[in-house]
DNA sequence: GATGAAACGCAACCGAC
DNA sequence: GTCGGTTGCGTTTCATC
């Protein structure tokens, strides 16, 4: 198999990266739309797409839930400061932060160490997980939980 | 018109929730597998994603980008601290945090006011950010910027 | 090697039952 | 919830540049 189309990062034209941007909107987009907006072919732009996701450019497409309707109602932000950061209990607690109520996970750098956004119902089930991943787990030293009030913008967008 | 599917935010059925799982990993799944696999037929499952669409329990179909070979490769989480937090001020704020570089933004209690997840792809581009939206801001009493060194995880996945 | 026009086959969609 | 018909879609082919 041959890849005809850049694979490169840096090869993308101007159409590619029209296309992802307007995927990124709405990944539902029927070709002939997208064709007509970025003055192509419905057959090139299908063919674009097919490459953008074989290489990557593209890792998913996905459906975006409403947190609130489906009672999803608190976001948390907890920062997590550890015990030990040698690599290998760092991986522990990498995987062990990788549940469904754990939207994102960030290594960082500066006093903490780690930083979750997390998605509960009630107060009930975050305590719950503070129980399971951070009070019976030997090497959280301590977490702080930051309430959200308003979850002004929530998105992955790149560009 | 008869509303012949449940409406309301607590009368999602198994079939629902199966089928908002299955969108929320894949949207573009075929109508014919996510039929077998929720062991309905094709028309009712199209029937309820509809619904769903309808009654916002899906806000939107969107494409998943890789931020590195974009070229977002740094992630930087901002702590901001404003000096009034009267409604209008807030208001103005938040309208300011919405610009493409910020992917996320929440409104928080704690010491912190802000905290923001923020995509670029050079410390140039961080610190014209910065001046446009902090140091050029009255209101911004000072922030706080933590590097990301390990995007762990990061979805907005609700299930 | 990438492109666009047109043909193909399949899936979604909409009604009737 | 099932069944068919219809439409519209993504996909392939092929000739062209």
């Amino acid at each position: 198999m041959k890849p005809a189309l850049p694979l490169d990062k840096l090869t993308l034209d101007k159409f590619d990266l029209d296309l992802l941007e307007r995927l990124q909107k709405n990944c539902q987009t029927p070709l002939r739309e997208l064709a007509e907006a970025v003055h192509l072919s419905t057959a090139t732009v299908q063919r674009r797409i097919q490459r953008l996701k074989e290489t990557g450019y593209i890792q998913a497409n996905v459906a975006v839930l409403d947190p609130d309707r489906l009672g999803q109602v608190i976001t948390l932000l907890v920062e997590v400061h550890v015990e030990k950061t040698h690599t290998t209990e760092l991986e522990q607690l990498k995987s062990s932060f990788s549940g469904p109520e754990i939207q994102q996970c960030y290594y960082v750098t500066g006093d903490a160490d780690f930083m979750l956004v997390i998605l509960v119902p009630n107060m009930t089930a975050f305590q719950e997980i503070c129980d399971r991943l951070f009070h019976n787990n030997p090497n959280v030293k301590w977490f702080r939980t930051i309430v959200v009030l308003d979850r002004v913008k929530a998105t992955l967008d790149v560009v």
